[in-house]
Order: C-alpha cells, then sequence, then structure tokens
DNA sequence: GCCGTATCCTTACATCGTATACTAATTCAT
DNA sequence: ATGAATTAGTATACGATGTAAGGATACGGC
C-alpha cells in the first residue's frame, strides 16, 4: 500500500507490459509522478472572479484541501522538493489566487504575501491531517495503547488535546481546517483595508 | 548529496564499522531517522511563560523555523507518515504551545485550534521555503531558463510574483514567514479577546 | 524489396534495507 | 576460576528498485 507500492514493474503489469516498455513514454519514474501531481492539482476549481475576492479566495483554497485530501499519496508528491518538476496544474493554481488577490487591490508584494500564507495554510494543515489519519491496517486499540504512551503528568495538554480530537465528529476537521484559513482570510481583508485608507 | 546519500552501508563506513553492525544499536533504518528528527526538534528554544503569551508563542514558532531551515533533509522527516515515530521532542514542543494558550485563557478546543493553525503555517511555510531553494548544483542561468517558460500571457501574475521574489534580498523571507505568523497571532488574539468578553 | 520508426522484451547492473549465520570478545553468575 | 550468556562485529546473501543496453517484431512509405 501507498507510494511505495507504485514501481515501474507494477505499473507495467497493471497496463499488461514490461517496465522497461514505459520509458517509450516517460522520460523516467519523476515524470510519472508529475503527471500525477497534474492530474491531482487538476481537479482544483479555479473560479476566476465570481463574487468577492475573499469568497473567491476561499472557495479555492477549500477545493484545493479538499482535492490533496482525495488523494493522499499524491500530497507527499506537491512538497517534494525539486525532483518533481513544476508542473502547469500547479503554476494555474498559483496564478488563480494572484490574479485574484492583485483584482482586489493588493499591491503585488502584499499579494505575493498573502498567497505564501495561504498557500502555507493549506499545504500544513493537509499534510497534518493526512500524516495523523491512522493507517488501515492499524489495529482498533491502536488509539488506546498511543495514549497509554503519553504520560498525563508531563504532557498534561497534550493528553487533552488528544481528548479534544477524539470528541469531535468526523466532519470537524474541515471546520479546524477552515478556522485557521478564516483567521488568515480576515487579517488579508483588515490588511488590505488599512492600506486603503492609508493611500 | 540529501537524504538518499544517508545509506545503512555509507553511514557504517563514516563510524568505520559494517553496515550490519548498526543493526546492535538500532532497530531499523526508521529508528536513525527517528533519532535525527528528535535531535532538530530539540533545537527549538522552548521558553515557557517568558511574558505575555503571544510573544512566547511567536518566538516559539519562529524558534521552530529556524531550526527546521537550518536541517533541510530532517524536514521532509518531520512530516513523514506514521513511517518515522511519533517522537518525544514533538510532543515536547506541541505540549509547550499548547500550555501557553491554555494558560492564556483558551478553551481546550480553541487551543487546539490555534495551535494548529499554527502548526500548519509553520511547516507549510518551511516546506515551501526549502522546496524553492536552488539546488547548490544548479547552473546560475537556472532562474532566468526557468522565468523563459513562464508565458508571461497566460501567467502574468506568476511572472509578477517571481519578480517580486527576485527583488526581495536574502534575509526579506524571514520576514514573509513573520507575516503569515503575525496574521494567525492576530486572529488568536481577537478570538480569545472577543470570548473573554462574551463569558 | 528495403529501410526507418515505434513498440516491446530480455538481460544485466548497481544499490538498497536487512535476514541469517558465524566469530570473537567481554561480562557475569556460580 | 570456569562455563554461560551477552555484546559487537563480519561475511554472505536475498529480494526489491530504477534504469542502461541491445535486440526482436511489426508497419508504412519509397
Amino acid at each position: 500500500m501507498g507510494l511505495d507500492s507504485l514501481t515501474m514493474r507494477a505499473l507495467g503489469q497493471a497496463l499488461g507490459v514490461e517496465a522497461m516498455s514505459l520509458y517509450n513514454y516517460v522520460e523516467d519514474k519523476d515524470d510519472i509522478l508529475s503527471g500525477i501531481v497534474d492530474l491531482v492539482l487538476n481537479e482544483i476549481d479555479l473560479v476566476p472572479a465570481a463574487s468577492d475576492w475573499r469568497s473567491d479566495v476561499r472557495a479555492t483554497a477549500v477545493s484545493t484541501h479538499e482535492a490533496l485530501l482525495r488523494h493522499p499519496w499524491a500530497t507527499r508528491l506537491v512538497l517534494a522538493p525539486t525532483s518533481v518538476r513544476m508542473v502547469s496544474a500547479r503554476m494555474g493554481y498559483i496564478e488563480s489566487i494572484l490574479a485574484r488577490l492583485r483584482n482586489a487591490g493588493f499591491t503585488p508584494e502584499a499579494a505575493s504575501r498573502g498567497y505564501h500564507a495561504l498557500d502555507s495554510h493549506i499545504l500544513g494543515f493537509t499534510i497534518w491531517q493526512l500524516g495523523h489519519a491512522l493507517p488501515a491496517d492499524s489495529p482498533p486499540d491502536f488509539i488506546d495503547t498511543l495514549m497509554r504512551q503519553l504520560n498525563p503528568d508531563t504532557f498534561p495538554y497534550l493528553v487533552e488535546h488528544a481528548a479534544v480530537h477524539m470528541n469531535t465528529p468526523e466532519g470537524e476537521e474541515e471546520s479546524e481546517f477552515e478556522f485557521g484559513l478564516d483567521l488568515i482570510l480576515d487579517g488579508l481583508e483588515r490588511y488590505v483595508n488599512s492600506t486603503w485608507n492609508r493611500s
């Protein structure tokens, strides 16, 4: 299971072909991984300039988050360094956010900073969420045994934090994502308004 | 270069020993990687309750960001899923932020959300920053050739964004990190004040 | 008929983590 | 002091992995 099971030999077998035949169609394995990233990022809904900038950017952020969650293995690829090449869908995604901010009156510098703040949150939160999802083959008492390793005297708030997580229903994690997202959008809104009034 | 060059054989050779001898001291390679993560996260300054919560949390966030930047290869390990085990230094880091928020009057739920918002930004931004650092062996015209592949008609704001990046001096990237960080801290501050007044 | 091109297979290589088995030294209980 | 157990180390080997190199086969245009 997982990304490791995507080998050239396995992929070839799935296509009824030997591994080396794949090299007639792709440069190397990185080429395939780049294509996967491209496919996933193409699932992002890019709705340009539908209503106010905040709603538009928020929708794009949520859509990105959902697309990444849909493809846990691909998410690790998105943030792989230069090995996975900068890919066209990713460029389109960045462009759409930048465009929306610039058209809303952000200066080039402000739009850059806003984009980075948003992108960091989307990526960072999604990675966390995926990293803490239980592996499919984990035993039912996995959490219990893990909690028991936590000493409540040395890590009282971590224990409390874990309890909070266990008491939140399934879909609630999305609202956690949106909590941080709205924090950033609030900040950007105030930021752009304050520079407006000043000029 | 990079994480890939840390092989059991290479590590053994560096220690003047055969690869298999290492298994007398570690369970497997993941064990070593977990240890590396632990070392890196132990570099984070945990200053508990020095002044107001905001300054303390901010200092911890900046320190975490700097520690991760100091060890680019280890950063990729921090966000590896369950393969790298939950490690004690990471638990201490989380505990310290949670404790500072709870003591400042955050409810357990608010502290959890605040922690996640902060952690997402730290991780997300650092990953981005590391992913876009130029590889050491890149030719001097690397950026130029990369920019030339960007069509200014289809990606005008991306081109502008790249220009912004190239015009910002070296240390300025840190202030980009702190921009997003302060956005979140602003939001948390207002959030906790508003719930204060309400109760 | 012949030749270039596209597609695919076979074989082979270097490198990886690590299972297994063996040796030699050290420590410890009696 | 002696035999047993633990520890530290080596040697060898297995099964994966990505991919380089070199044919094989089929087809379309001249």
